[in-house]
DNA sequence: ATTCTATTGAAAATTATTTTCAGTAAAGGG
DNA sequence: CCCTTTACTGAAAATAATTTTCAATAGAAT
């Protein structure tokens, strides 16, 4: 039951082992947006004991692939999202952040046209290959509006 | 010779100290991407010495404010960036990061109308205030790109 | 099976940032 | 202008997420 981020890893020469299946698996089923120590809390709920320091790890090497998205939303610790497209489905989305409490909202938008249009144009203007990009909005959610 | 910043804090009811003072005037200085260390050098080797924690204070005021963005490169160190209107023309601008050697490059959009759109849009959707955005583009630079 | 070396867990280290605390200095009333 | 109040500062200690170290283990290849 390999699954497709395990499948990258191995391409990439990393070695298959028994905790970095038991992560990239947990990925899938974790929150959305989870932090490192709220997987390693997930995971001690439930399969398997993998140390902090290999989740680390496995996160990074995940996140220099960019198979995952590494976020810092102010609260002190990063969070990190699935970046790979499901089935057919783009995952590709972005935030709106509430400065005031942190509340976090997915969003999706048709904005993508115009955003090739300017990777381009930045492509040839700074000699840049653009892999990917994030948009941010920040604002105050309609609790912390009211004050 | 009170500066733009410091009136801010003043008017939130902020003290007006030598320090504040010190840091404030800085901000137009030293170089657009710092980071409180870099400040804090800048300041060693001129004016006066302000001690990191008041510099860290006081950077946390002014994000909080909203007169400077705090933006996360990927360095393991923050960086700050003012946020103000420059006279007549507008500071606003977004980041395209190499995502190898981490080198940054300004560049500004003439985008805003469809993020205009798009904050209106996501405004009554999700009844948020929107006050600000961030877009990142990530790639390689042409140093970077060849390998 | 054996060897080679990447990987792991536990603990220690790192390091940017925040907090503590005693001394200092704004701000405002008299 | 002096006095009182209390925010502010610097230095040092604390914090806490992340990274590194290191000895033991287990993939992978021959």
């Amino acid at each position: 039951m390999a699954n497709r981020l395990m499948d990258a890893l191995g391409i990439k020469g990393y070695r298959v082992t028994l905790e970095r299946s038991i992560i990239t698996d947990s990925l899938q089923k974790v929150e959305p947006h989870f932090t490192a120590e709220g997987l390693y809390r997930f995971l001690q709920k439930r399969r398997s004991r993998v140390s902090l320091a290999t989740i680390y790890r496995t996160l990074s090497a995940l996140t220099q692939m960019r198979l995952i998205k590494k976020f810092d939303f102010g609260e002190g610790t990063y969070r990190y999202e699935l970046n790979i497209t499901n089935g057919n489905k783009d995952t590709h989305h972005h935030h709106l952040v509430c400065v005031k409490c942190g509340k976090l909202i997915d969003f999706e938008s048709d904005f993508f046209p115009q955003l090739n249009h300017l990777a381009e144009k930045l492509s040839q203007e700074h000699r840049f290959i653009i892999i990917d990009h994030e948009l941010t909005l920040f604002g105050y959610c309609k609790q912390c509006a009211s004050d």
